[in-house]
DNA sequence: TATTGTTATACTCTATAACTATA
DNA sequence: TATAGTTATAGAGTATAACAATA
């Protein structure tokens, strides 16, 4: 197949639409006091409780002290509590509060919307071979729900 | 259908793959001492000789005073001219010189390649079947080949 | 001596607003 | 008076490196 025979491509509109995606993502996630990279640590959180901001920060591919001003931003709104190790007490023991676990199921509701939102326009059959496809994208880059590469710097 | 039916979603895994794909090109582009928003201006001026900076201020959706940096970067690279409008002594006419035709070529080839890495995993069918939907997201959505929701800003 | 979290500093990039030259 | 381009300034956000506490 010849770039003739692909005048639309792939990429340029994936670049497109994700930039679109995430803006929307942003605009909604504001709502609530939060940028998409703290939901994604909320969540990273969930799956990981006591996660060291050390760990956090590779996690996400960034630089520790990156970790500080955002966990700071969290634990101010009471959604993550550090928690000094006590089996080696220069750690922080990253963990949800109740508020966290409440906010990322809004988080959720949230979601929920916003994919109604970008799948606007395909009817069912046309949804579900999107989604295939795109997973089937993801998991071939080793992309998990996890990391999202973005979340390493703000969107 | 509800959100139980969909459980991978959409916009998530877009959101990831259009940052990934954005950070590819990027890395490509630099190869050639651009950034991706200043391909997009080749892009545009290659469509639309003459406008000028306010114009394309406009068209990208940002600040008239970051163009200035933008057109230097690509004036210094010889790829774009200013023009003292002769109608108009206030405006800058931007036009592609010939190497910045000539260098919007290799984006060309640059792009092609990136498209074939992004599409890696799918089968003729399934990149056929993408392609397809993408492009009726980025239509319903207004997106059109000029302009990217990214690069009013760097990315 | 090495490591975790923190802070200090420098860097990049943007938008707002002031400035000039033209209209 | 209004507009195009430019420059000055401030703001947001990051990474690197220095620092204190702990191992």
């Amino acid at each position: 197949m010849t770039f003739q025979d692909r005048r639309q491509g792939i990429a340029y509109p994936l670049s497109q639409l994700g930039n679109f995606a995430a803006r929307r993502f942003a605009a909604r996630t504001q709502e609530l006091g939060l940028t998409p990279a703290q939901v994604g640590v909320l969540r990273i959180l969930r799956n990981r409780p006591g996660l060291s901001q050390r760990g956090l920060a590779e996690v996400l591919g960034s630089a520790p002290s990156r970790i500080v001003a955002l966990i700071d931003g969290l634990q101010t709104a009471g959604f993550v509590q550090r928690r000094r190790s006590t089996t080696d007490r220069r750690n922080h023991e990253l963990v949800l509060t109740d508020d966290g676990a409440s906010v990322l199921h809004q988080v959720r509701t949230i979601a929920e919307a916003h994919d109604e939102e970008i799948a606007e326009g395909l009817d069912e059959a046309e949804y579900n071979d999107l989604a295939r496809l795109l997973n089937k994208l993801t998991r071939a880059r080793g992309l998990t729900h996890d990391v999202h590469p973005g979340y390493s710097a703000p969107e």
